[in-house]
DNA sequence: CTTTCTCCTAGACCGTCGGTCGATAGGACT
DNA sequence: AGTCCTATCGACCGACGGTCTAGGAGAAAG
């Protein structure tokens, strides 16, 4: 039998299907007919509005990278968070950990989902270094920050944040994160060139997450 | 036709094969029959050598790897240099730009080789963490370094390292490379905690690879 | 109400993939 | 010459991503 629908609205269920699969069992192993099976169309419905498969990964990165962006500027927006506080906290909402619903949180990094990382990153690296620059170079002028290279050293802290928090590159072990946390944040303090220890006040914040 | 060969040596004509198509075509984008094509094998024998495709990759990473960590091990060896230096040689002998033949080195990071980059990663991350624990902690007893987590900062300098001079992860341009080294030196003495300037001994030897 | 036209849907079909398996050839040893 | 084991072969399989064409739904025109 034929259902028909708006064309945005079939796009967006499959997008929708496509993302939970891609995050839940990896992209490599969704297949084009698990998606079909759940949005229930068939094979020429899919590729009459994606080209391919990984098209559809593509779009559902640049939403990934896109949402993320957007929560990152109303976190900056707000004048009446102390600025450092505001760019941690754009940071901090980059990382999957805090956002999604709870199943997905555990599942994202665990896979071997290297593709849909890869990609992530490099997207969310070029938008969040462009959203960042200019509270940074506000942080300079005001002298909370000493550093010669801000781009730079936004692009590491970023990199790092999400390798560590995000990919689970390291295999570390539950009762290890609360010092990998501690030292991420002194490495941290040390990119900005910020005083020592101010930074502290997020240890807790990150103790909630985990 | 059937040739008969000493098994260590099938296995090796394997690998050797395997390693130049996964590095040049990308690991997913290589078939199992372009390999016996190479080899000059049936498929039959392939599976009789190896359980699937990706026990292959795992097999040439963990070679990758090795090599690598005998590399850093002999650099770390020679007290006539000094430790600092010796610690950069061999985090900079990680670095795939400097080994293999040439022309391996441009493709091995362009292609979407990410699964391959992902293992290699982690195995490398493991093995150098471990290698380098020794000399960090030297270095912190002679006042060179002035850390409180010696691990993590090696963590993130090897991890920062590889995303940006191996995977390509920024996208940078050719001309950009020379203040790219810089701020990444000018990052990593932040986390070691050195003298400021201590590596720019090192700017002429980045300088050289690219 | 009927015709027409376009947008969307359906699913059979294709080539290729990673992987399996039974048959058998090669060489060493009796 | 016969036995045995190991290494080799390639036909075969199901599943995959992707193609193609036939045709149904619904709005617009008569």
């Amino acid at each position: 039998m034929k259902t028909v629908k708006e064309s945005e609205i079939r796009r967006q269920e499959i997008l929708v299907a496509a993302r939970e699969l891609f995050i839940k069992k990896g992209y490599e192993q969704t297949s084009v007919n698990d998606i079909l099976k759940i949005v229930d169309i068939a094979k020429g419905t899919f590729y009459y509005y994606f080209a391919s498969k990984s098209e559809v990964l593509d779009a559902i990165v640049l939403d990934i990278v896109e949402e993320g962006a957007r929560r990152a500027e109303s976190i900056l927006i707000d004048k009446s968070i102390p600025l450092l506080n505001r760019i941690m906290m754009a940071i901090m909402a980059q990382v999957p950990e805090f956002e999604g619903t709870d199943e997905i949180k555990v599942e994202i990094h665990k896979v071997e989902n290297t593709k849909l990382e890869r990609l992530y990153l490099r997207e969310m690296l070029k938008r969040m270094t462009q959203i960042l620059q200019k509270p940074i170079t506000e942080g300079i002028e005001l002298g909370i920050f000493h550093i010669e290279y801000p781009t730079e050293s936004i692009e590491s802290i970023l990199l790092l944040g999400h390798m560590m928090f995000d990919c689970d590159v390291f295999h570390w072990k539950v009762e290890d994160y609360p010092m990998k946390i501690k030292a991420f944040l002194f490495n941290v303090e040390k990119l900005l060139g910020t005083k020592e220890g101010e930074l502290d006040v997020f240890l807790k914040m990150f103790g909630q997450m985990k």
